[in-house]
This record gives structure tokens, C-alpha cells and sequence, in this order.
DNA sequence: CATACTATGTATAAAGT
DNA sequence: TACTTTATACATAGTAT
């Protein structure tokens, strides 16, 4: 869309990757507020531009955060399926987190509640990888994951 | 873009809800992916479809979990600017977690400490949170945030 | 229900100021 | 450097299949 057709492939000039990021930044945080409103659905949309600042979107319903922890309530194998619109299936999905400056105490206590059981997640797989290890080693035909 | 120009308020009917999000869907993943090339920037892009199927996008730079993190290393003061795009300035914006199916045991160690940062900041801001509680008590002409 | 078509509105690359 | 304009490519609402 515009004079010329672009190549799909990074744009070579540094201050050519800021304009157009300025430019198609608008569009598309245009284009998640359109979907969010028109099909009445939860979306969020990180970005870094070129230089490095954030930009944040998410829709009326939910904050970043709760959608961020509906995305980390999906199963695994659900979230890696390729319904998921995911190409490369995504091994490794986040569930969340939040830091905040809420003046809500009792969600920052929620909030504390599940980054200790994320923890809690976390040694108890890297406990199963090493069990995984440990057992691939005696034999080297198992499949581990 | 169509034969008519919608009005921007939620589609009354459900399956048009449906069709739309698909044909829109498509429309934004396509914009994300060629403006994570094009600009070389991180970017993720999380929707829920109106019968709550999940989609996820992210670029070839950095999984989702990454680019999450790396919105949470950003102090709230500049995560809350109007110039990161948030309209209504986000008030609670989250940090991270990742559960997870990896097998790089590194990766989780970053995890790992990434959620006891977390938890620390949490306590810090609970702690002024306190403060400034007390601190409105003793005079009710102080602006809390 | 899904997929294809096409008229029309939208986004944007380059040029202009 | 940044904002405005314009020509062109792209997305998509309604329709047909």
C-alpha cells in the first residue's frame, strides 16, 4: 500500500525502519481496536519499535495481565496446536505476571500468590527434566518430551 | 474496507461476529509479522476468537515469554506513558511468567529469578503502598499516585 | 458451514512542503 | 526533521457458490 511494493525482508536504512514503524504502528494498533470493539474479543498487543520503546494495547474487557493469565490457563498442548494461528508451534508460552502500580492491595497479594506458584511450576519440571536426563542416559532410545 | 463502512460498535450478530474475526484475524497477523520484518522489532500479538479459541503471535526475534519479560523489566512510570500508545494510561500493567514444556534448563533459571525480582518489586510497592496509606491519614491534602 | 469473488474503503511508500 | 499529500497496493463487507 503505498507508491511502491516492499519486498518482505527488513528494511536496509535505520531512519527507513523508524518511519515505517511510526506509520504501520498506528495502523495496527488501528486494526486491533477495530477487532477487539467489532467482534467483542479479548486481544493484547506488545511492541518494541526500533529504538527500543514499548507500546502497549489491550481491549475494553480485560487488562494485560488477565489476558496474559487466560493465554497461561490453556493447557500446553492446547496452546501449541496449529489452531492456535502459530506457525512454529510455541514451545515455550509464558502464563504471566504483574508488576504494577495498583493501588490494589488484594490483587498485588493475587498477583504474588501466582508468581510463587510459577516458581513452584518451574522447579518441579526442571525436577522431571532431570528425572528425563537421568533416564535417557540409561537408555538412549527413550523420547523425552 | 468493503463494500460498506461499519460503524465501530460490536456486530449485533453472532456468526457475523465469526466471519469478521476471521477475515480480520488473518488481516492483522499479516500486518504483524510484515511489520516485525520489515521495522525488525519485537512484537506479540495474543486474540481470543468469540468462541474463545486462542491465537498467537510472535516474531522470529524473541518467544513470547521474552518479549513479556521484557515489557516487565520496564519501570511502571515508563510503562504507563502516554507515548507507548496505551490510551487510557495502564494502570496495571503485568510483568511475566512462563510455564513451560522447555528443555533449556538456563532458560528456566532466568525464569526462575525473573519471578523472584518480581516478587520482591511486588513486596517494595506493597511496602509504599503502606506508607502511603499512613501518610494520607496524617494529611488528607496528599496526592496518593 | 466454508470458500471465492469483487466493489469499495483503508493503509501507506514516496514525494512534497 | 517532521507533517501533508497523493498514487498505489492492500484489506475486507457483502454477495455468490
Amino acid at each position: 500500500m503505498g507508491r511502491v511494493k516492499l519486498m518482505m525482508k527488513r528494511l536496509e536504512s535505520s531512519s527507513n525502519r523508524k518511519v515505517t514503524y511510526s506509520k504501520r504502528r498506528s495502523g495496527i494498533l488501528k486494526k486491533a481496536k477495530e477487532l477487539s470493539i467489532l467482534c467483542d474479543i479479548d486481544i493484547v498487543l506488545l511492541m518494541f519499535s526500533p529504538s527500543g520503546r514499548p507500546t502497549i494495547f489491550h481491549g475494553d474487557h480485560r487488562c494485560i495481565g488477565d489476558v496474559i493469565a487466560k493465554f497461561a490457563q490453556l493447557t500446553p498442548s492446547r496452546k501449541d496446536k496449529k489452531e492456535t494461528g502459530e506457525p512454529r508451534g510455541t514451545k515455550l508460552l509464558s502464563c504471566w505476571t504483574n508488576i504494577s502500580r495498583t493501588e490494589n492491595v488484594e490483587h498485588l497479594r493475587n498477583l504474588e500468590e501466582s508468581l510463587r506458584k510459577s516458581i513452584e511450576r518451574i522447579q518441579i519440571h526442571k525436577k522431571h527434566l532431570r528425572k528425563n536426563h537421568f533416564m535417557s542416559l540409561k537408555c538412549t532410545t527413550t523420547q523425552v518430551m
